[in-house]
RNA sequence: CGCGGGGUGGAGCAGUCUGGUAGCUCGUUGGGCUCAUAACCCAAAGGUCGAAGGUUCAAAUCCUUCCCCCGCAACCA
């Protein structure tokens, strides 16, 4: 039953070189993209930059070069990273691509001819320095938060998209579609966030949104088609990405097919502008609401917050480096349940590395391949019904293990799917250490015994194979050329022949 | 009375909603094994669950009060 997977992150703002709350968002994409690829789902996998706004037209400046060289300069540094954590992503999406402009205007225009779109002043305190207006909570005595100059009180000429119009409807939406773990249909995730989100519509009434600056303030932008004289909200034309790449960067007929998104992938700092902005955007455009959005945690440094001034972002690049893409991969699905916030510390990244990866899977991986190499010719020796409670019991954690891991990947539960594949993993090593091979091949009447054992063991580890994959490819890959399953990856999906006796193992591989 | 998160063996956490012998990972100590990568397996030590009071046959869990720690400007997932 192959059923169409639209995974989006946010498109990333440009005007810094990506971190570690990228790559982890992005990964946890992939890692979602690679699982439904595995099962049969015909996957979309989008992600990309935003380029447009106040924040890259200065950093443009500082750099003495147009905004567009700026951008231009910018987006490979999150390609190549995703290139190097090996993202699957089927298209990389850019807001100053001609097209996304086109069909950002289009959309524009829908929701001017539609009455939706209407022109009012907006007041507010504006700072001249920093050519941006800072609401009443902002300022502090009469000071710009940012640059800590005098704020003015100051009217100007905006659009406004009529949001308040659809606070209603959008609480009714989220109140049928509550955030439950039973529940079928889960809008807003975890349910943390979903409650969140409900404060939020029910506590004050919802605002109309200017979605509009001047051009005399911001020239960096996506024009208005309806008039010259401005550009668009940056957020809006980040927002429209997720139905624009379906109309030029995805196969045909893809808008039919990919929408609704199954799942945005976003940081719990932009929940809202998702679950409202653009909930109530697509509502005044008729179309669905995604099926969920996910709002994932944020990482601490060692326990502090990660900040620019604080000098602690962690630099992705520089931990692949180090450590190795999959490893990497590993660490920040496993450590910590998603929606949570956790510590990235390089003492954890080690520890896990360590104990988990090279004691716990390298070590088990090591042992039966060395074992079937002495004891078995090197080759997948036949296999036996179980004989006793030891038998039953590995066989039993072998056939549990898949369902229990694909309920957890259903419910973006990385850290628990990981896990129960580490517990048969110890199961392995428990059950190894209690029917002692090396014991049972000084004795060639209990040969049978012996190619029983290691059989299961190996088939243990092929079950592991698909279910790591997503998370950790390479390693996974390799795993099933050492068990000699010759492994091929097409279309993000890995296949292996089947485990059969007689196959010969490729140790070391 | 600002909001939110948290205080559980040496460290990091789960358990608190739906009260019923306090659990996991790491670390420590002792033992075993040798197929394996400073590996793996087994066992043990170690906690009056922040404090006090209350409800109850029974409280880490429910109620009350109090104490302490962290986050809540910007950048940004």
């Amino acid at each position: 039953m192959s059923q169409s997977f639209y995974i989006t992150t946010p498109i990333y703002y440009v005007n810094d070189v990506p971190h570690i709350g990228h790559a982890y968002t992005t990964i946890a994409a992939d890692v979602l993209a690679r699982h439904h690829s595995q099962q049969d789902d015909e996957v979309f996998f989008l992600t990309g930059v935003d380029e447009h706004g106040q924040k890259v037209q200065q950093a443009a400046a500082k750099a003495g070069i147009d905004p567009q060289q700026y951008c231009d300069g910018m987006a490979p540094r999150f390609r190549d990273l995703w290139k190097r954590l090996n993202i699957s992503n089927d298209a990389f999406i850019r807001t100053t691509d001609s097209k996304h402009k086109a069909i950002v205007q289009r959309y524009l225009q829908v929701l001017f001819d539609k009455g939706l779109i209407y022109k009012s002043d907006y007041t507010g305190w504006y700072c001249t320095f920093d050519e941006r207006f800072w609401t009443e909570k902002d300022v502090v005595d009469g000071l710009c938060p940012d640059c800590k100059r005098p704020v003015e009180r100051l009217s100007e000429s905006n659009y406004f998209f009529r949001m308040s119009r659809f606070q209603e409807p959008l609480l009714a939406y989220l109140k049928a579609h509550p955030s439950l773990s039973e529940a079928q249909a889960r809008f807003i995730r975890p349910p943390a966030r979903f409650n969140e989100v409900l404060g939020f519509l029910e506590a004050q009434p919802l605002g109309d949104l200017s979605i509009s600056r001047p051009k005399t303030r911001l020239s960096w932008g996506i024009e208005l088609p309806f008039d010259r004289n401005y550009v668009t909200y940056v957020w809006f034309d980040a927002l429209v990405n997720y139905l624009s790449a379906l109309e030029y960067l995805a196969p045909s007929r893809s808008l039919e097919k990919f929408w609704p998104a199954s799942i945005h992938l976003v940081g719990k700092d932009i929940l809202t502008t998702h679950a409202v902005y653009w909930s109530t955007i697509l509502m005044a455009l008729e179309l669905p609401l995604p099926q969920t959005i996910f709002a994932h945690g944020w990482w601490t440094v060692n326990g502090e917050k990660m900040s620019k001034s604080r000098g602690n972002v962690v630099d992705p690049n520089a931990v692949v480096d180090e450590f190795g893409v999959d490893a990497f991969r590993y660490f920040l699905m496993r450590e910590v349940p998603f929606g949570q916030d956790g510590d990235f510390s390089r003492e954890a990244l080690i520890g896990r590395i360590n104990s988990e990866l090279a004691d716990g899977l390298g070590n088990l991986v090591s042992r039966t391949l060395t074992m079937i190499e002495r004891f078995a010719h090197g080759k997948i020796p036949p296999s036996h019904a179980p004989q006793d409670e030891l038998d039953n019991r590995l066989e039993q954690a072998i056939g549990e293990l898949t369902g229990s891991a694909l309920i957890d990947m259903k419910d973006l539960r990385f850290n628990r799917a990981l896990e129960s594949m580490w517990e048969l993993i110890q199961r392995c090593d428990q059950y190894i250490d209690k029917t002692a091979p090396w014991v049972l091949a000084r004795r060639p009447e209990d040969r049978e015994r012996l190619h029983g054992v290691l059989y299961r063991v190996a088939k243990a580890l092929e079950r592991l194979i698909p279910l790591l994959y997503p998370f950790m490819p390479q390693t996974a890959e390799n795993m099933a050329a050492q068990l000699g399953l010759n492994p091929q990856v097409r279309a993000r999906k890995l296949t292996v022949r089947p485990l059969v006796p007689g196959l010969e193992i490729a140790k070391g591989k």
